[in-house]
DNA sequence: AATGAATGAGCATTCATTCAT
DNA sequence: TATGAATGAATGCTCATTCAT
């Protein structure tokens, strides 16, 4: 692999694990692959970690370390809450850009046989959920209200993750040029239909309750 | 399995293969697994499909088949472009409940390695696109413009998906009854959350249009 | 296969077996390779003939009903034995060419693990030697003498037949034409090489005897 | 296996399979058996060579490797060409009776369908023809004379590989004890037939050239 | 006489893991 | 730390044969 020959070897299987990971799915990569691609002997994979499914995990801990950051100070109150959303829709793809494959594995192995793998994902994504709660209760939300966020949420989370994840598919299906000027568009295109999907959630909800009345 | 012991060997083959690949991921599925689940002997997979491989093509064209229904006549032209996307939401969702794992494995099941897969694929879904386009063209977008329908597509497509795909982990973070009202109120959600927003984004496309003049 | 859609099933699973055996060898041909050369279902191997190794034993009775007719008459009494012996040479050489595949299959094919197998060749070749025995005789050769025999006798077969057997060999070592005159001349130098041969074994059996005295 | 416990596990599976390839064929052997056979683990098998062809490559090498040496320095011009001849019939024969499994799975196993081992086997063959031609050029054969030698050289190598090959069949139909006296007289034998046929050809040749004249 | 379906054993190969060094 | 060898189980697939129709 190219790049990481200086690298500390428990680093070199991380990073080719994420890679091919991402390519081929977790169930699909074996770890002489693994092994292979990062350069070292096999029985390093066993040394490192615990066996297969410990890389997966330490891959899964290492993108929420990092995922949660972009939570981090997410609702900054000297701005207005759509221009958190919206800088946070900002950041999300950022963040996927720079941690494609990483995101990818993150998002897309769920192989909740292992209960492990299973509970970990929950806990973490509802730290996560913890953390925008002061911005949705801005956007006048009831962060109570869990459908709506459950709804809006995951839909916001998976239009974007499914951008990246069928890119070769997009790509035989479009014609487009995935750089910069690419996803400044499309940054602020998801923006705009999810802040607008949303007022029109509320301005629904509220109509809703008067007609309670 | 429960309730296909009566089906011909090729049917409990394809459906045992669904309900697997749906659970765990197409390469963690042996056909060993699938021959037991569907009760027959393991050299009857290469009888009736060309291997491994064979039975996702089959699964996949079946997908295909019936998703494609989903956006037949989708465009009404008695009744306005805002209720026919509301319609077309709609039967997706209540397509999605009736074909889960079927849709699951199409959906999530990737092996872009395999080219006669994402072949099958692109083709698949450029033939859909088509379908819709009459519908796109009256919300006042351009058919042309496939930088919106490449977002909003796909960001409608992957966030129902999502929910179904997720299922687990949903459970998990939140607790709700997936019954059927609570997918009546997931339409009239999703429906609200897109309407709006692609309202907002040709709003947005002429106010900058108008400004460029 | 070409030109044998006429024949009677049985008859067509033997031809496509003696070609597929003589390409391949009798353990690396599969029935159902058979079957579909044959343009027969599969069942129908087990229908007549008694498995696989029913088929090569069918193949063998055939090729030693065919060859001993080549050695019927061999020793025509009007004629010298160096002619005799030049004549059956070129009558095998001749069997060989309109009998390639079975005499390849034939000559190779020695599971003698299984003992029908081996019984039924060694009974026909012993059959064959007692043919020309007289031959033998009227060659000056003691018929006792087996040592003689059984040097000359399988060295002149196993340099015909090879002769065939390696085709593919020698045509990328060397570059022949194997059309008739080649056929015609390559008869000629095998008989004088081994007539002079014999000749030679014999001046020098008698040049011992005499020193023996 | 008999004595070969001590040996490292790449070459026991190369004795293994040598001698099973011998009494079987190569297709008729599976992998389990050699390794069965060689007491180690299957997976060793592909651990050290690539696969089964893998093994049979290493074992035609090995053979063409010591084949080769037989013709090191076969033509001692200090000695008649006869003389040459006669001591290369003798070393081949010794060859064949110290290697006869090596021999006999070397010379036997044609799966020219499998084109590295049908190029292997000429590129070495060639070779051979090579190291005589000088031997051939003092017995006053033209070695551009590709025919005499086509006939000669594998007429010589298949009556003495098919003595040991046939060993089985001979055994049955003649009673002979292959020992050491058996392959004195059986070497001098063969030389005897094939100087003295050789001889003729020559003589034969010289004569229908005078014709031309 | 002929078929397609079905069987259970077997194929070569690869798996994740462990071990002594 | 790092290695190459080794293990036993599992991989997808094919085998020759049989069976009911």
């Amino acid at each position: 692999m190219k790049g990481m020959d200086n690298l500390v070897p428990k680093k070199r299987i991380l990073e080719a694990a994420v890679s091919l990971f991402a390519q081929k799915g977790f169930a699909a990569v074996g770890v002489r692959e693994i092994a292979a691609e990062a350069g070292v002997n096999i029985a390093m994979i066993s040394y490192y970690f615990e066996g297969k499914v410990g890389i997966l995990k330490d891959i899964l801990e290492e993108f929420f370390d990092r995922y949660s950051l972009v939570f981090e100070g997410v609702d900054d109150e000297s701005k207005a809450p759509e221009e958190c959303v919206r800088d946070l829709i900002h950041n999300l793809i950022n963040f996927v850009r720079k941690n494609t494959d990483l995101t990818m594995v993150s998002y897309n192995e769920l192989p909740l046989e292992i209960p492990e793998i299973a509970d970990l994902k929950a806990k973490r994504i509802t730290a996560t959920i913890q953390k925008i709660s002061p911005l949705i209760r801005r956007m006048e939300l009831d962060p109570q209200d869990t459908f709506l966020i459950a709804v809006v949420g995951p839909g916001l989370i998976s239009t974007i993750f499914t951008n990246f994840r069928f890119r070769p598919v997009l790509k035989r299906v479009f014609k487009f040029k995935f750089d910069d000027s690419y996803y400044e568009r499309y940054s602020e295109t998801i923006a705009t239909l999810f802040l607008n999907g949303i007022k029109g959630l509320i301005a629904e909800k509220k109509r809703q309750e008067r007609r309670k009345k």
